[in-house]
DNA sequence: AATTTCACG
DNA sequence: ACGTACGTGAAATTA
């Protein structure tokens, strides 16, 4: 019974937010989907976008996918070309803290979540398993949003203790990382606001509220947006480079969508390979991190979901 | 109009 | 004793 709910909910899901509302947004003037962004709505500095909502197309799922595969290029002469930014946050979250294993991980090339799952796990990297990586993975993000100890015991489905052992050994294990987020949140409270690696400031009232869960609330907000919001800072700073070669070189090729460290466009088929590696230098060039690699993937396909 | 649920990074 | 991972938007449901 319960999976009979759970594949109802994902098939009506798909259906009414994509499926049937889509083709209706479908514009006689141009014949495409136009969205919309907000720029100075979310308060980490990340874009926002609405009327159709693009960054939230579905992927997950099979059937997900599937929706995916209806976004394609404006006519035959183009192909859709799909960047992405690898770990961004996670690398963000390494050049903050300059923490030693996490800036060796990226510079060796190692697979950080692996990297991860051998130090808390306390085992060679040759003996990961698979299991340990998905953990480790979920250690990892969670850390960028400040996690307790509960929370991940919740995320992993493990016992409270169990959790606690893994938080706490995550930030035994990585000390700089420990200090540095102390850092964030003590500076918040001293400033009034966190900041990204450009200045941009997120105002945090709340940072000496005497509720605990208020509190904890905007300690986590101290602990994670100089982390998205330094994420949105660089990929803005590649759009707006982009865009002006794009206009200086003439090209055909257009910037269709950002979602959030992605960003796609309408390739002209003619400029594949001259784009390709304009994109990726733009987006690889745009905020250096110190002691740590900016890693750009690109693809190009028939539809979005291809792309990747 | 507010809340719940669920789609994405 | 209490609450517990960040940021969004859209559709359906509830009030």
């Amino acid at each position: 019974m319960p999976a009979i709910i759970l594949n109802y909910r994902e098939v009506a899901k798909l259906r009414s937010t994509y499926v049937d509302a889509l083709p209706r947004l479908v514009r006689t003037d141009t014949g495409l989907v136009h969205t919309s962004y907000n720029q100075a709505l979310a308060v980490t500095g990340r874009l926002s976008s609405n009327s159709p909502n693009l960054q939230n197309i579905p992927i997950r799922t099979d059937r997900g996918r599937e929706i995916r595969k209806a976004f394609i290029p404006r006519s035959a002469e183009y192909t859709l070309l799909s960047a992405d930014y690898s770990q961004i946050e996670l690398r963000i979250m390494a050049a903050l803290s300059q923490d030693e294993h996490l800036v060796a991980a990226f510079n060796s090339g190692e697979d950080v979540h692996r990297a991860t799952a051998a130090r808390v796990f306390n085992v060679p990297l040759s003996d990961v398993s698979s299991e340990m990586r998905r953990r480790a993975k979920m250690v990892n993000f969670g850390m960028i949003y400040g996690i307790t100890a509960f929370g991940l015991a919740e995320r992993l489905g493990i016992p409270r203790a169990e959790g606690r052992e893994i938080h706490e050994a995550f930030f035994r294990l990585f000390p700089t990382i420990k200090g540095y987020m102390d850092n964030c949140v003590n500076r918040a409270r001293e400033q009034g606001y966190a900041e990204t690696m450009l200045g941009r400031r997120q105002y945090l009232r709340d940072i000496s509220s005497a509720n605990a869960t208020v509190r904890g609330y905007a300690e986590r907000n101290a602990i994670n947006m100089p982390i998205q919001g330094s994420a949105a800072d660089m990929i803005k700073l590649a759009m707006i480079r982009l865009d002006k070669e794009l206009t200086t070189r003439n090209m055909k090729s257009k910037l269709l969508l950002q979602v959030h460290d992605e960003l796609v466009l309408d390739a002209h088929l003619s400029e594949v390979t001259e784009l390709k590696s304009l994109v990726e230098e733009c987006m690889q060039q745009a905020m250096p991190l110190p002691n740590v690699p900016v890693e750009v993937g690109v693809g190009t396909g028939p539809n979005w979901l291809e792309a990747h």
